[in-house]
DNA sequence: CTCTATGTTTAATT
DNA sequence: GAATTAAACATAGA
């Protein structure tokens, strides 16, 4: 269930859970979710340690120990941290296992679970790449509509594969960007550096309206079992809410995309120069 | 049986 | 080299 909304549910769950708590026993059988430590290392290295903080950037959780060593946490497609009973046998889908007691003596038991095992937990003595090099969290960080507005400059990848770029914005999924460019009325096929400060506005808007409606919906039902309303994901076929065309279909960068053609503009390049023709030509590059 | 899926990485192709 | 595409990962559900 991970797109930033589901993540930062993730965050606050998880450090209602473990947070100001010592690790009695840490285990994993799972190879894959692992990786690259063996299944072993969980056990070894966190049992005794005390949770001092869980944070999360984008689509990563962060669990740092009073030793400053670290549990990163990407759920992948599937995953999902939830609560059971200490003595409960693992079901199916659980890859790993965190008990804890409370300074008040109360045992609890988090338990990871990824049916796909896309995701990954990760032991580090210190901040990973995956994290460092990601970019700014909308909700930590805002959006700083010039810097986002600059590196749509830099590129004419089509404008939803620079939102879902985590070293552009951190946490964006292929939910929040078709959600978001439906809210903005830009064709999500537009050329990033096609794109005028007006539209990059709206952009920002729409990935607070998405982000927001996200949130509030998980924030109103039980962690992890939200469902979901959305205007276009998923929908192509059925009518747009906003003028009743027909949703369509496409593919960016190997992923879903559906939009309306009617009221989601395909924003353009700047036609270079006039007509003319023949000779010319090989330029266009100006933008380096 | 077929097709699709909220993510990311890596190989292949243009 | 840059950019674009496809495949891979593993499982569940329609």
């Amino acid at each position: 269930m991970p797109e930033l909304p589901d993540v930062e549910i993730a965050k606050r769950y998880l450090d209602e859970l473990l947070g100001g708590s010592t690790i009695t026993r840490a285990e994993s059988k799972d190879q894959r979710v692992l990786r690259p430590h063996p299944p072993s290392a969980l056990a070894r290295t966190l049992a005794g340690r005390t949770v001092r903080e869980v944070s999360r950037r984008g689509k990563w959780l962060r669990v740092v120990l009073d030793d400053g060593s670290r549990i990163f946490s990407h759920l992948g497609m599937t995953g999902w941290w939830e609560e059971r009973e200490v003595d409960q046998p693992a079901e199916r889908s659980e890859r790993a296992r965190i008990d804890v007691v409370s300074p008040e003596g109360r045992a609890r038991s988090a338990r990871y679970l990824d049916s796909r095992r896309f995701g990954r937990l990760i032991l580090s003595q210190g901040d990973i790449a995956e994290w460092t090099a990601l970019g700014p969290d909308p909700l930590a960080d805002g959006i700083d509509m010039a810097a986002l507005a600059a590196a749509f400059t830099r590129t004419r990848r089509a404008v939803k594969e620079s939102l879902m770029d985590q070293s552009v914005l951190a946490g964006i999924g292929n939910i929040l960007a078709t959600e978001a460019l439906w809210h903005a009325k830009i064709d999500p096929r537009s050329p990033s550096n096609a794109l005028s400060r007006s539209d990059v506005a709206a952009i920002v808007r729409g990935l607070r309206t998405a982000i927001r409606r996200e949130l509030k919906t998980r924030e109103a039902s039980e962690p992890g079992h939200a469902h979901d309303i959305f205007s276009v994901y998923g929908r192509a076929g059925e009518p747009c809410p906003r003028d009743g065309s027909t949703l369509v279909r496409v593919v960016i960068a190997g992923r879903t995309t559906a939009f309306c053609k009617h009221c989601q503009v395909r924003k353009r390049r700047a036609k270079p120069r006039a007509s003319r023709s023949r000779a010319a030509s090989p330029e266009r590059l100006a933008s380096r």
